[in-house]
Order: structure tokens, then C-alpha cells, then sequence
DNA sequence: TGTACATCAGTGAACGCGCGTTCACTGATGTAC
DNA sequence: TGTACATCAGTGAACGCGCGTTCACTGATGTAC
């Protein structure tokens, strides 16, 4: 057995945590989660970690940065499910924009809280360089599909169009799922539905299929 | 003058303040708008309106009750701007729905912090009933306007689909313009060309016109 | 018109609380010799 | 292999802060007589 995975193995009897950090933001993800963005204070999170409330500050400069680090991987998260949900079917096929919408209702369904840190203007993270990268990347997901699907160029507004529309959809109604407002207006359409009607409505399936 | 209007006149001097629960609710407003939703405290909003921190308690049960106050009425402002957008164009008219949208997106814009909060799920006031018939009676409105415009029955599921559907495409944008989301990844499209795609998206021209 | 009184919207001081952050410290670890 | 040492991730106690809410109170108001 390797040092490394001892360490990990007894973490819990180490006067050194070995991953803090890791655990940590695992932390602060869960307690978002369960009592919502912006639900959590640094001292729960390190009462979860089991460590000292001043231990953070070696890893963070400061709650900002936490918080930071946890949107952080939530995009990365999310813009892997995006990519894999593209990747599943070929260009053209009318089920590859209906993939791609799921994947990102289906993480705000399944990560609310880190959603909602990631969209909602709370925490005012907004400006980071790197998370606006990770931003231009996932959209980029989506125009590529676009494109491929109308035969265009990627960067025709055209395509920049569409795209930012179907974010929009999917957005909208991941967001008014997720506080129950289309519950609480007796909105009865299904999901799987729903896609296919925005698929439909600014992709229309192709002549040749 | 009747003394409701001199009172109103002479508050600055009056040991009573006459209607300070008005004054309350704007003062959170205001203190909403300028740090975002959350970023108010009572204390602070009793200072903006000249009161002392016990005060609030005689009008209100407790902080999440004052908050409920101000969600409440942007609610009624928001559902006044829809009304008007919509009744300010006649049925069928291609211009109704982008108008529509546009009184949407234009409440977002001119009211984030109330927007944030009505939409956010970060303050958890959304089981109140009459928040829930606030909610029903906007979608109402895209209902009609969407009924009249297809001629059809208001309660029709394809109606329901697609008023859902426009309410998804404005609320994403609304949304992804407010986090600076939409800037950070240079999208380019003008709110009118926007809402023009959706409308047609959704709402095809009609035949006769 | 003048007076006594009930009402209740306001005051201001105080409470206990949990927070984010800092500080001097401790002790486990890996490395050089 | 054994020892001395530098490193630095952790501790735990403490800080000052602003918060939401409560309490006994005060004094302006409208009304009954």
C-alpha cells in the first residue's frame, strides 16, 4: 500500500488531514445543498470536516474563495455531462439537442444548490477569469451542436443565435423547476416533451433525415 | 388638507409615523436593490427609515414576513407591466407577444433584487398561497395571449405547452443577463431580435396577416 | 369646549448567538547528513 | 540506520461584529362624556 492511500485510509487519526482542501469543498457542496446557496458558514463546513475553524485559512484566503472553489467544480462537472451528452449522438441526429438540454436540467435537478450558486447572482463570483472560461466553454458545447446540425460555421450568428436561445430554454425551465413555480402554476408538461418542442422550435429536423 | 395628508407631510416630526409599513417594505426595496437579495438586514433598513430596530415588530411577524411583503408586491407591480404590455396590442398582432416578453425581461432589468428574490429559491417563501395565485395569474396572461393568438381554448394542453415554453425563453434570458452570463460569453444578439426569434418560434405568423 | 382615558405605534437598551478571521502554538512529516 | 532540523498543516482560544428579537416603557392620538 502506498503512503499516499495510508494516509487516506487513517485520515482520521493523522494529525495531518492529507486532503483538506479536498474535503472541504466537499463540505461547504453538501451543506449548499441541503440548505441551499449561500446556507452555509465556514464553521459548519469545518464541523463536517471534523478540523478547527481556523484550518481553512491555510488552503483559502478567505469564505469567498471557498465558495469559489466549489462553483468552480461544479461547472466543470456540468460541462462535462454536457459534453458526454454530445458526444452520445452523431451530428444531425434529432435526438442530440434533446441530450444535450437534459444533461443540463438534469444537473440542476440533481445539484440545485450548486446550480443555484453558479446562476443565481448571491455570491457575486461572477468576474472570475477562470469561471468565465469554463462559462464560454459550455456554451461553445451547444453552438458546436447547432452548428453541426445546420451545417454552419460554429461562429455565424446564425448559430450564435439559436444556441443562446436553446440556453435560454433549458435555463428558464431549470430554474422554474427548481422553485417550484411551474409546479405552483399546475404546469403539467413533461420534460422529455418540453425539450422536443424547444428542439423543434429553433431546429428543425433535417430535410435528409 | 385632512389630517391623513398632513400627517403623511409632517412624519419627520411625529412620534407616530403613520405608515411606516409602507416606508418599511421600500426601505428593504431599495436596500435589495443596491446589495442584492439577502444582502439586507432589519436593523439596516430600520436605519434607512429612520426608525428604531424594534419598530418592525409591530407590523411584522418576524424578518422572513417583512421580505414575503416586498416579493409580494414586485409580484403585483410585475403582473400590472405583463397586463399592460398585453392589452396594449390586439389579438393576433405579431407585436403582442414580443411586447409581452419585453415587459418580462424590462422588470427583470429594472428590478434584479426583487427579480432575484421572487425567482431565486435562496429565501424559501414559496409556499405561500398567495404568492402561488400571484404566479398563476402572470402565467394567465401569456395563456391568453397565447390562446387568442392561436384561437384556441386557453386551457389546452398545446396552449399550456407552448405559454410555458415563451415564459422558459424570457425567464432564461432574464436570468442570464442579470449574472452576466450572457456578457461573459459574448453572446451578441440585441433583446429584440431575441424575443422576435422566440415569438416567431413559438408563435408562427398567422396565415391571415 | 375641556378633561379623562384607552389604544397602540413608537422607543432604546439589552439579550444571546453564530459568524469570519487572527494568533501564537504544536506536532507529524520528509530530508540531509 | 539514527539523529537533527526545517517545513507547514493542523489546533484551540479569542476577538469584535452585526444580527434578529424581546422587553418594559412612553407619548401622540381619537373618543366618550
Amino acid at each position: 500500500m502506498t503512503q499516499e492511500g495510508n494516509r487516506l485510509l487513517n485520515k482520521k487519526k493523522k494529525y495531518h488531514h492529507g486532503d483538506l482542501k479536498e474535503h472541504l469543498l466537499e463540505a461547504v457542496r453538501q451543506l449548499v445543498e441541503e440548505r441551499g446557496p449561500d446556507g452555509f458558514s465556514v464553521a459548519e463546513a469545518c464541523r463536517l470536516a471534523g478540523v478547527s475553524t481556523a484550518a481553512p485559512y491555510k488552503h483559502f484566503k478567505d469564505r469567498q474563495d471557498i465558495l469559489r472553489g466549489v462553483v468552480l467544480a461544479g461547472m466543470q462537472r456540468m460541462e462535462h455531462a454536457m459534453q458526454t451528452a454530445a458526444d452520445s449522438f452523431d451530428a444531425g441526429d434529432p435526438r442530440r439537442v434533446v441530450a444535450l438540454g437534459k444533461s443540463y436540467t438534469q444537473f440542476a435537478q440533481s445539484e440545485p444548490g450548486v446550480f443555484m450558486l453558479m446562476f443565481g447572482l448571491t455570491s457575486g463570483h461572477s468576474n472570475d477569469g477562470e469561471m468565465i472560461e469554463e462559462g464560454k466553454a459550455k456554451l461553445a458545447i451547444v453552438r458546436r451542436v447547432v452548428a453541426e446540425h445546420l451545417c454552419q460555421d460554429p461562429d455565424s450568428p446564425e448559430v450564435g443565435a439559436r444556441a443562446y436561445a436553446l440556453w435560454c430554454a433549458v435555463h428558464g425551465h431549470s430554474f422554474l423547476r427548481l422553485d417550484n413555480k411551474a409546479k405552483n402554476t399546475n404546469v403539467q408538461i413533461d420534460e422529455d416533451v418540453y425539450l422536443q418542442l424547444v428542439g423543434n422550435a429553433y431546429l428543425p429536423p433535417r430535410a435528409d433525415e
